[in-house]
DNA sequence: ATTAGTGTACTATATAACTAATACACTAAT
DNA sequence: ATTAGTGTATTAGTTATATAGTACACTAAT
């Protein structure tokens, strides 16, 4: 079960990513034990230090916890989910903003394209 | 004249990016000579050889004309610019589109944001 | 006490991306 | 022919990323 990564950014960044949309998106649930750093190392065909790296990154936003010999499992204060589900938004619309704003077009011109575009799923 | 550089993505692509901006946004018209790439590589504070990966970028993109010996020049065929302005449109848009997915959030959620925020220029 | 399963730490290596320094080559004007 | 201004090529060094291998440390179950 190899997963296909982008080369523009790095792996571990990607799983990062991968990992905080199944969150958001209740695929894993507060409380919910993870893959151990060797399994998921297995099931997306990376080294066990590249997984190590991915889940210091998330234990540091304070998506994880911790516990040596047990696991790491989803925080069950589904505040900072919240927290984070905010902070997400409002990075990605800022950077957005700044894009198109960077390329000269306008918020409106946007936005219409938007609404047209299908819901990707 | 030294730029401000973020560190999540090289500075040529940055410098690229800025570029583009500026023809779009018509501040480099057709035809317009470009600073060469050692006056270039002084007003931004980098390396002659990143600038020339720039122009290099550029060029691969019709956007410029580039004659040895004489400098490089915004590229008098509109219709690229035109063709560029769609492209980036699509892309800066779609690519927004899947982040927004890949996070769990619905696109009518994100437009609601969007409509709210200043226009930032 | 032992064992299996967990996260962690460390060192080393390979590779690619990025940047830098320097030298080369073309063009136009004098 | 020379010179100043241009883009181009080559080589080298730095950094980030990913990987590999190995060893360590904690926990729970037996």
């Amino acid at each position: 079960m190899t997963q296909h990564f982008t080369r523009d950014k790095p792996i571990y960044s990607q799983l990062v990513d991968i990992i905080c949309g199944d969150i958001l998106k209740g695929n894993l649930q507060p409380g919910d034990k993870m893959l151990s750093v060797r399994e998921y190392s297995l099931e997306v065909g990376v080294n066990v230090n590249t997984v190590q790296r991915v889940y210091k990154e998330l234990e540091m936003m304070g998506l994880t916890d911790t516990k040596r010999g047990q696991g790491t499992f989803i925080t069950t204060e589904e505040g900072r989910i919240q927290h984070l589900r905010e902070d997400m938004k409002v990075e990605l619309v800022t950077q957005f903003i700044q894009s198109i704003a960077a390329f000269g077009f306008s918020k409106e011109e946007i936005i219409q394209i938007l609404q047209r575009k299908e819901e990707s799923k």
